[in-house]
DNA sequence: GGATGTGTGGTTTTT
DNA sequence: CCACACATCC
């Protein structure tokens, strides 16, 4: 294997543009000026992108570091690095490859100053910046029940992504809840920037600003990056699209790559417009078509033209075939997610051994993270190993989190996030309370949260005891801080862990969990000596700060070994890019996947539906498409229906298959004592066969056609006996009703009525 | 200030 | 079903 690989890598430095097809090659000889690559999924644009890479350094002597390669995963960025250095024969040293995220923060590193940062900034994550925001509410008497912090950081993120500032968010504010996400979003920026802090989003949006505001930065990346490339383009968003139009429209040579059809993240702002901008703004650009799919078995691919098909808003684009006839497609129907991980199971272990394939050769894909519960069981169960992508990132593990923020306000006095988590972690007798006496002080004093700890002058309300307390504290971080300044960073996580007997901390809380979360700080160590081999940071960055913004920025899929023998398991977002030999795409249930949010919103079902199609497109030699007749959902076990997707497809190219326990079902009522193990029985499905469920889509409908109650109705329920209907909201199976209930003691309930059997009032 | 318990609300995907 | 905000008690 890897003599192989080598062999190939030398055959490969020495013609490397044999075995391209015409449109490959065209896009590799491309040397100056736009280019936009539609890249159709499996087409081989990997190749092609470091092919083209190694071309402008070998044949047309570009310095590598005059290339700025944008990838959307940090581990795709080293897998290119890795791939050209192979091709070449060397390293392409100075190259910059990374994320928007990691570049953006590069960037804003040395640029700090001109936003009001220093250069050990903090990078705040989705829940710090949560926090900040509700922070800022309570500053603001905005009653969080009313407006959700979530929704108004994810206004303000939208905002952002979009590149509109506060001032003129403002202006286009005009429901209640934009003009309280205007007013928080206004006070935002001054707390990050007295918190030497920025967002996710600040990565993107601050760069453009700097590159905006100040001409000489903008010319010092601009001249440097004289060739520019970006992978993924379908998924940038507005802020994305200035940062390339800022750096790359005076030259022009840009190259983006992308597939239209395999935008998911239009949720996050991603914006189709950016391709058929890029055409307006980088004028007689190139386009190349790349729909020679060299990944997928043709019955695979069938399948995905038939999904994306039904698709209205897209380019056009089919995926030729260029692999030999293979299995077909099949198409499981599951009793439930138990059913279905159990025959996953199964097919795993036959084909391990029949076709003698390894673990890593397989990857069950599903729409939710909550899905992986049931498919971790039954691995587990029968020990096989696997492999969970994303899910809970492993720097969001509580234990994670509390030594980062140590570490996070160690680098960053200012950071006062970090403080307030430090601080409250272990116990040590200062509480919300003080802290919140604290900040206002430094709010009042203009002065970071972390000096008025330090300042004995500006505690004059404090307790004594917490006085104490927190001069101890401060002296303690202060040492730390100076031990980092000559330590590495894993030594001083060790130390950290000591000084703030932290595994004793863990012990107390509960013994059993405290062996994973001490495995996990270990983890956490190990990572750290890691990192300062790895590579030393060039903007003159302390190893911490460099350790720090690495952690902030790994996604889930960069973690992924492909290499270690286990099954793969993890959403479909996060599958973008991979491919498997045998792939099982799971849980295609109406409302699940697709979404229910998607129902009434073409654009989002189109956006789901490119999801099912890069899904489909994992695959290499096997797909399975399974779904089931009921699944568990926040603890309710609710019937489904097959996916809207999967009756998209003709029957004819698929295999469709039963499992044992639904072929049980069909039969008669013995189906329900195999269907319904103890324990999965739920009391709202209570006399509701679930074989007379056959035709549930009729039943849905029926349940959507009547509004079988009215507001003010008089109703009696088994339980909480009479009452009348205050509110009705949701359609068909989501439909609740806020229930006054006479019985005081029973009070105001909210109760979803699909599964609730209610008597109508005599009234 | 902090521990413990209860109610409530929300739950898609992620750099 | 779970996480979190809030209330209550020590």
């Amino acid at each position: 294997m890897m003599s192989e690989s080598t062999s190939a890598a030398t055959v490969e430095r020495i013609e490397p543009l044999a075995g391209l097809n015409p449109a490959q090659r065209e896009a590799v000889l491309h040397f100056e000026g736009p280019m936009l690559v539609l890249a159709g999924a499996g087409s081989g644009k990997t190749r092609v992108l470091t092919t083209r890479i190694a071309r402008l350094i070998e044949h047309h002597g570009v310095d590598p570091s005059r290339i700025l390669s944008v990838t959307f995963t940090n581990k795709a960025a080293g897998e290119m690095r890795d791939r050209i250095a192979r091709l070449l024969g060397e390293e392409p040293k100075g190259m910059w490859s990374g994320t928007f995220h990691a570049i953006g923060a590069r960037i804003l590193r040395s640029s700090a100053h001109h936003v009001g940062r220093t250069s050990s900034f903090t990078i705040y994550d989705e829940d710090d910046s949560l926090g900040v925001v509700k922070r800022i509410m309570e500053r603001e008497g905005v009653p969080q029940k009313q407006y959700s912090p979530k929704v108004i950081a994810s206004l303000i993120s939208d905002a952002k992504n979009a590149l509109v500032p506060p001032a003129e968010y403002e202006s286009l504010a005009m429901d209640p809840v934009s003009r309280t996400a205007a007013k928080i979003y206004k006070q935002l920026e001054p707390t990050l920037r007295a918190a030497n802090a920025v967002s996710f989003d600040d990565l993107l949006v601050l760069p453009v600003e700097i590159f905006r505001k100040d001409e000489t930065t903008l010319a010092r990346y601009r001249d440097r990056f004289q060739f520019i490339l970006v992978d993924e383009y379908q998924d940038t968003n507005r802020a994305q699209f200035q940062f390339i139009k800022l750096l790359g429209s005076a030259h022009g040579n840009v190259v983006v790559v992308g597939d239209d059809d395999q935008s998911i993240y239009g949720w996050r702002g991603a914006d189709i417009r950016n391709i058929l901008d890029f055409e307006k703004e980088f004028t007689a650009a190139k386009l190349v078509r790349l729909e020679d799919n060299y990944r997928s078995t043709p019955d695979i691919l069938h399948v995905a033209n038939a999904a994306i098909t039904q698709n209205i808003g897209r380019k056009g684009k089919t995926l030729r075939a260029t692999r030999e006839a293979g299995e077909p497609v099949t198409l499981l129907a599951a009793l439930d997610e138990r059913d279905e991980a159990d025959f996953i199971l199964e097919e795993i272990k036959a084909r391990r051994n029949r076709e003698d394939r390894g673990l890593n050769e397989f990857a069950v894909l599903y729409r939710t993270n909550a899905q992986s519960r049931a498919l971790e069981d039954a691995l587990r169960r029968e020990a096989i190993p696997y492999r969970l992508v994303g899910s809970v990132r492993f720097y969001d593990r509580r234990e994670i989190r509390d030594l980062m923020a140590y570490l996070k306000l160690i680098a960053n006095p200012s950071d006062e996030e970090a403080f307030r988590r430090a601080i409250a972690v272990p116990k040590r007798g200062i509480g919300d309370t003080s802290v919140d006496t604290l900040s206002k002080r430094a709010r009042e004093a203009r002065v970071p949260l972390s000096e008025v700890a330090a300042r004995e002058d500006l505690q004059e309300s404090l307790r004594p005891a917490a006085r104490k307390a927190l001069a101890d504290f401060t002296r303690m971080i202060a040492g730390l801080r100076e031990r980092a300044k000559d330590t590495s960073v894993d030594v001083l996580i060790q130390e950290l862990i000591g000084e703030i007997r932290y595994v004793e901390y863990l012990q107390a809380e509960g013994p059993e969990s405290a062996r994973d979360r001490i495995e996990n700080l270990s983890a956490l160590v190990n990572g750290a000596a890691e990192t300062v081999i790895d590579d030393g940071g060039e903007v003159g960055l302390t190893p911490l700060d460099h350790f720090l913004q690495r952690a902030m920025l790994v996604a889930g899929a960069d973690a992924l070994d492909p290499s270690a023998d286990a099954v793969t398991l993890m959403t479909l977002h996060n599958a973008k890019g991979l491919e498997y030999p045998v792939v099982f795409l799971t849980g295609l249930e109406d409302g699940l996947f697709p979404l229910s949010q998607s129902f009434d919103d073409p654009p989002k079902l189109e956006e789901e539906r490119r999801l099912f199609y890069v899904g489909i497109t994992r695959a290499e030699e096997k797909l399975y498409l399974s779904h089931t007749e009921m699944r568990r959902r926040n603890g309710e076990l609710l019937p489904s229906i097959q996916s809207r997707f999967l009756r998209e497809i003709a029957a004819s190219n698929l295999d469709q298959r039963k499992t044992l326990r639904v072929s049980a079902m069909g039969r008669g009522a013995a189906g329900r004592d195999i269907g319904f193990k103890g324990g999965y029985q739920s009391r709202r499905t209570h006399d509701v066969p679930s074989w007379r469920k056959v035709d549930p889509i009729a039943e849905a409908e029926r349940s959507q056609d009547e509004p079988r109650y009215v507001k003010g109705e008089r109703v009696k329920h088994k339980l909480f006996g009479d009452g009348s209907i205050a509110e009705l909201s949701g359609v068909g199976r989501e439909v609740k009703a806020i229930i006054d209930f006479d019985d005081e003691t029973v009070g105001r309930k909210t109760i979803k009525l699909a599964y609730t059997t209610l008597e109508r009032g005599q009234e």
